[in-house]
DNA sequence: TCCTAGGTCTTGAACGATCAAATTCTGATA
DNA sequence: TATCAGAATTTGATCGTTCAAGACCTAGGA
């Protein structure tokens, strides 16, 4: 078992090195016949294209890069879990390859593009995590290294080609759910006002019940969750049902009913784990969609059939039912 | 900024493409002045080695690859997320990269494995989750491939180096920390017999009470795991505490306890994001360590210093105190 | 019959690094 | 001073692929 390279597989089809490079790169312009017999040959000898050999020439690695961040607060880490695992997937079936790399913070994260891009030369990178003033993008483009964002440009012009769940529509069609169910007074459990998604996430909330509802913010934890729906519940009139910003949050919340036996109506966001395993119902993101999504957006951009304008993908999520709302 | 090569280099600094090579992979014999004349220049030019052009002339690509699973019942994912990220950075500090892929089961990733290893002449793999007659070492270990599997080879002779967490010692500790709070009957909730790690975990309980207590059996999951332990603390004598083979399972419990208007200490396994989240007491895995001995070990079969014994290396979890125990 | 265009295929060079062998330099010894 | 071993450096070839340009063949038109 020798190694096969494109000339041994010349040698048996009978032709030169360039047209079995056709075959394979180009096949409409090699006649019909020879093709066959070179395709004959290559399966015959289970020939490869050698990546490194054709990335020397091309320049191009069909390889990109995405950030693996820790699991921050545990709980939400899967998301970022299974969006690697979706991009994998529709990277393997476009013929490109993902590698891991990891950093501190954005700047350590720059750095590491710069190393990346001149030693391996990564044909793009998907970012996540996006937020205000996010300076990655911005060195990016200036080099025009391809990229795709999974969340999109907060607070900035759509510069550049973005993927992002639809935020405002998951926590909307949460709080109707709940009305559907009877509830009257609906409140929210959200994040302290800045974040792109947390405010997202307040405003599909809003925009259903219109200007009431009782509100209350905390970052994100189930402490601060359990504490802030004390607060909530603790009122006068308080809410029989509560949106959250956050599995982490939801499971404060519906801890701290359970401690003032309330009944209390929960629901999170991100169907993680926590939510899967005490049965919390959630707002799910179509993960796997939006990597898809991320890869064809790559795709286009590296193929240089890239549209003028940035192309921008909004994903709708889906509420996903379970015991406590 | 054009492109600096080699030559660029070597032409800065007055010496042959030769030298600058040389000061890169064999230093010391170069000789002092020139070499610091020649790092000069490649820190003045910026310059990183073309990992193209390096691996098709030594064979060697520096990456390795690891396969990416969907996080199966959830609730344990975030497991191979933190040892995927532990692997990352270790790898990153050696000087690798890692690549990931995805595969629906043993068979395929074989196949993914020969695409692997000739598209991009993959240097070595780490593979997760070994079980009882895993075709994948074998595969590898016939053709040579270096790697290093994350789980022992259950049930067969070490033929290969490995990196496990020592569940037996951790399912142990768990039932000392019980039996040192009071506890007088300590039950056990696992899965099925047969599974190397499930078994490991049951032993550790046992080798810490001698022949007695009282215990169960469930597939993984919250639901099995609340069947399971409702049958045990329904009995004459119920147990006061449980150690659990998983987290899942561990929840089921306390779900149950509760129903059942019980108390009872619960402890987990693997401290995933549930734990963290509820409170469960459970035990913790070092992975970070564990990726980054794996690494070790990789390194050194890669620099062809391995021993001829295959290495071994079995960690011990710990025991992270909350609430439920 | 000759020429040309287009389709098909082949040839030599190049990508950027390392290997192997050849060459030059250095300093010590006779 | 001539010689030589060993250290330091250079030269040419090579890895497997694709690019650019050239060669060959066939069919159609003048």
């Amino acid at each position: 078992m020798e190694k096969v390279t494109i000339a041994t597989v010349a040698r048996r089809a009978g032709v030169s090195r360039q047209t079995v490079s056709n075959v394979i790169n180009t096949p409409d312009v090699v006649r019909e016949e020879t093709r066959e017999r070179v395709r004959e040959a290559i399966t015959a000898l289970g020939y490869r294209v050698n990546q490194a050999a054709r990335q020397m020439r091309t320049g191009r690695s069909r390889l990109i890069a995405v950030r693996i961040e820790p699991a921050r607060d545990g709980i939400n880490g899967s998301v970022l879990d299974r969006f690697l695992h979706g991009l994998t997937d529709a990277a393997g079936l476009a013929g490109y390859r993902v590698m891991l790399y990891t950093a501190a913070d954005d700047n350590d994260e720059i750095a590491t593009y710069d190393d990346l891009l001149s030693a391996y030369d990564l044909d793009a990178f998907v970012l996540t995590s996006t937020h205000h003033g996010d300076p990655r993008t911005s060195w990016l483009a200036e080099r025009s290294v391809p990229f795709v964002t999974f969340g999109r440009p907060w607070g900035a012009p759509d510069m550049h080609s973005w993927v992002d769940v639809d935020n405002a529509a998951g926590t909307a069609a949460a709080t109707e759910h709940l009305l559907a169910a009877g509830h009257q007074r609906i409140g929210f459990l959200g994040w302290p006002a800045g974040s792109g998604v947390g405010d997202a996430r307040r405003e599909g909330w809003h925009r259903v019940l219109g200007p009431w509802g009782p509100s209350a913010a905390s970052t994100d934890g189930v402490q601060g969750g359990a504490e802030a729906a004390r607060a909530l519940l603790a009122t006068d009139e308080p809410p029989t049902a509560l949106v959250c910003a956050s599995d982490s949050l939801a499971l404060g919340a519906l801890q701290a009913a359970r401690e003032l036996g309330r009944e209390c109506a929960v629901v999170g966001f991100d169907d993680t784990a926590v939510a899967q395993a005490i049965g919390l119902t959630s707002v799910s993101q179509p993960l796997a969609e939006a990597a898809a999504r991320c890869m064809d957006l790559l795709a286009e951009l590296l193929d240089g059939r890239a549209p003028s304008v940035p192309a921008t993908v909004l994903l709708p999520p889906s509420l996903v039912l379970r015991q406590t709302a």
